[in-house]
DNA sequence: CAGCGTGCACTTTTT
DNA sequence: GTGCACGCTG
């Protein structure tokens, strides 16, 4: 196949040497590693209007996935204004959104009914709970929780309860438990998000015709964020790969920050081996060349990230200046820390830096809140990222409720949310009747309410609650979308309920904007893009894939409810005043900053605690602190503070080992100067050491994080924090043969080494 | 059946 | 310190 010559186009116009190798890349796979700020998003969108103008591929055999909306959305848009062809016809979404696209189209291949469900993370924990009651299981060895995490964790390896190896009795029981999940979703047809993924794997795994059909269609398969990726979704991208598509990955395993929720950077280590074949070479190619920060800034970062050993290696550069220092601060306490926070941030607002080009990072949510309260006091206006989002919203979740019975009134989550609400009378009694009904005949618990089978009381209120379904169903038959939605919230009486409650005019306003939300996923839906479930069609040379019956456009109601579920809204309203930027180090990333703060730098609490124990813990800690440095383009301000209220209990921490790893001449220190002991900073102030018991005798021993321990039982160790003063004063301590201890200094016996 | 009180837990999070 | 979950009482 000779290669088309790159087109003399402004396409290529602007692009670096690493970026336009990349970008124009003969047929074949090719794995792009892309430094923070490199321009990874353009890379890949001009990589798709490359292939696009120069005939390699139609937008038919194109498919392009994301991790989140937001940056499908992205990726839709900058690829618009870089190609004149049509984004329609392409397949660009997260992996969830396509697997449900697939899944629709195929759903009697995927053995699914056509309008099933999707659970959110909400809904997947109260169906685990009604599933212990059903089946009499009060075990507290297996909180809801910790099961769903179990499911999940097992669908993101790929693995169905008879293919999970459990070797003890614990793991037998959970795995039943797994199994009981699984029939029970199957029943009232739902899917949560992980089953999304494995059924569309296991369609293309087990369906040979339709694996053959989307391997033929899709040429080019172009991956975001792909250190990001998870064993499942990895080999779903093998399936639909086969032997000959071209598969463009672009990540950066120093971004690799989601390993605790199954992401596999060693996925990047096996691109070569699974994505190379004779008719595809499989290409190198790295970014290093940095568009967005100062000198120090990166030079800070790149130190710091060396210090980790599982690397594919790689340095980032700029062809800017160094920019100023990165400025460091230790507060006493973390009401100090927030304090120089507002300070420095006033100072910046004289200079005339937008509040909403200032972000303030930390590693926990709980960690907000001091600043907040700071923020608030100082009347400096900001917007806090992570909260209850709108599509989560309870009033929300119940319109969503009625809706789903509408479309699908065996999904008994939905029935058992608003079978009650409004209150119509029908109770924790009525509702036990009522299960015990639908269990005794194998019924659901909405054909057992149809049937008559309560009665008294009780059975009438459930059949007036059948008959509103019942009357929704049939009056919203005709209608748009956005009408049935209007009719719904009306017809449900929750509108009425809500008017009537004392503060009830937020949710009014929820109810009100769900139907303003439907009216723009259906507009999105007639302009073409966000929402191709309307249109799509299961292509014509599909050799039969199903029973022969038309499976043409999806019901416009599932399709709005799919979007509910697989895209949970903003935050918050997306106020237009300018606002700080306050969010966790996790979701900063893919943002950048002109100044960033990144505050809490405490032993215990980043890098955190539970993490020290953990196997790629303290480097996936590390690569989150890289996260966090290399969101700032000109400013960054590290801080922490001594002490901190944590937990409602006050502790002390020293600073965090991060500020070891940054070279002492890009950090300029704004607090007292430091002395360092060990590999460790400690202040040299009382906060610094930690004494058994202070002044009491001479003899006392004092104790520093960083320092080598001996202990008569457990042996040699190094001291990783400490808490408490005087008679209270307790140190970490990692052992080298048992681990991680907390020791009480007034009682252990413990021994410098 | 709802309202309130006590008790526990609590890293990170998208879909 | 705060939110959530469960259980008791009116």
């Amino acid at each position: 196949m000779a290669p088309p010559l790159p087109m003399p186009t402004p396409l290529l116009a602007n692009l670096n040497p690493e970026q336009l190798e990349a970008v124009t890349l003969p047929h074949g796979s090719a794995l792009v590693l892309a430094g923070a700020g490199s321009g990874k998003t353009r890379v890949l969108t001009t990589r798709i209007a490359w292939l696009l103008a120069t005939g390699q591929a139609s937008p038919l055999s194109v498919l392009a996935v994301t991790f989140t909306n937001k940056a499908a959305r992205e990726m839709l848009l900058r690829l618009s204004t870089l190609t004149p062809m049509s984004v329609r016809g392409m397949w660009i979404g997260t992996f969830h959104g396509l697997c449900n696209r697939m899944l629709r189209a195929h759903h009697r291949d995927a053995n699914l009914p056509q309008l099933f469900g999707i659970l959110d993370t909400a809904d997947q924990l109260s169906l685990i709970k009604r599933m212990y009651k059903a089946h009499n299981l009060d075990d507290d060895r297996f909180p809801p929780k910790q099961l769903g995490w179990f499911i999940a964790s097992a669908k993101d390896a790929g693995l169905r309860p008879s293919a999970v190896e459990a070797g003890d009795e614990f793991a037998r029981r959970q795995v039943e438990h797994y199994a009981l999940y699984e029939a029970m979703c199957q029943r009232e047809g739902v899917v949560d998000f992980a089953e999304l993924l494995l059924r569309s794997y296991e369609l293309l795994a087990g369906n040979e015709p339709i694996r053959k059909h989307y391997q033929r269609r899709f040429s080019h398969l172009l991956v975001d964020e792909f250190q990001d990726t998870n064993v499942l979704q990895y080999r779903w991208l093998q399936m639909l790969a086969g032997t000959d598509a071209a598969v463009f990955a672009v990540g950066d395993d120093d971004q690799s920050i989601y390993a605790f929720r199954g992401a596999n950077a060693a996925n990047m280590q096996h691109f070569e081996r699974d994505f190379g074949s004779p008719t595809r070479p499989v290409r190198l190619i790295k970014l290093e060349q940095n568009y967005r920060s100062h000198g120090h800034i990166l030079d800070a970062a790149n130190a710091l990230i060396r210090h980790n050993r599982s690397r594919l290696g790689k340095e980032l550069w700029t062809s800017e200046g160094k920019g100023e220092p990165v400025r460091a601060f230790a507060a006493p306490s973390d009401l100090d820390e927030a304090a120089f926070v507002v300070d420095a941030v006033k100072g910046l607002t004289d200079e005339g830096i937008p509040l909403s080009e200032v972000a303030l990072l930390y590693r926990s949510n709980a960690q907000s809140r001091v600043l907040e309260h700071a923020l608030f006091n100082a009347g400096l206006p900001y917007r806090v990222y992570g909260g209850m989002r709108f599509f989560e919203r309870a009033e929300v979740k119940h319109a969503l409720a009625y809706l789903r019975l509408v479309a699908s009134p065996d999904d008994e989550g939905a029935f058992l949310r608003v079978v009650n609400f409004p209150p119509r009378g029908i109770g924790a009694r009525s509702l036990e009747q009522l299960q015990d009904v639908a269990r005794g005949r194998g019924t659901t618990l909405w054909q057992a309410a149809c049937s008559g089978a309560v009665g008294g009381k009780a059975g009438s209120s459930l059949a007036a609650f059948v008959g509103v379904i019942e009357k929704l169903r049939s009056e919203t038959l005709a209608l748009t979308l956005p009408e049935a939605v209007a009719h719904v919230i009306e017809g449900s009486g929750l509108l009425a309920h809500f008017r009537a409650e004392k503060d009830g005019e937020d949710r009014v306003d929820n109810l009100e904007e769900l139907v303003n939300a439907a009216q723009g996923f259906v507009r999105e839906a007639e302009i073409a893009s966000d929402a191709p479930m309307l249109t799509d069609r299961v292509d014509a040379d599909l050799p039969a894939p199903t029973d022969g019956q038309d499976e043409g456009a999806t019901d416009p109601l599932a399709a709005f409810l799919a979007h509910a579920a697989l895209e949970a809204g903003e935050t918050q309203e997306a106020e237009g005043k300018p606002a700080l930027q306050l969010m966790t180090v996790h979701s900063a990333k893919g943002l950048e900053f002109h100044t960033v703060f990144v505050t809490g730098l405490e032993e215990g609490l980043f890098p955190h605690e539970n993490s020290l124990n953990e196997a790629d813990g303290p480097e996936e800690e590390r690569r989150l602190m890289y996260v966090a440095l290399t969101r700032a383009r000109r400013k960054l301000y590290l801080t922490h503070a001594q002490t901190r209220m944590l937990h409602g209990q006050t502790r002390y921490h020293v600073a965090s080992r991060f500020f070891d790893e940054i070279p002492r001449e890009l950090v300029q220190w704004l607090s007292p100067q430091r002395k360092r002991f060990g590999s460790i900073d400690v202040d040299e102030s009382e906060w610094g050491a930690i004494r058994a018991a202070p002044q009491a005798t001479a003899a006392a021993p004092s104790w520093r994080v960083g320092q080598n321990v001996r202990h008569a039982k457990f042996g040699t160790g190094v001291i990783v924090d400490a808490e408490g003063r005087g008679s209270d004063a307790r140190v970490q301590v990692n052992f080298r043969e048992s681990g991680l201890k907390w020791l009480a200094l007034e009682y252990a016996k413990l021994d410098p080494a």
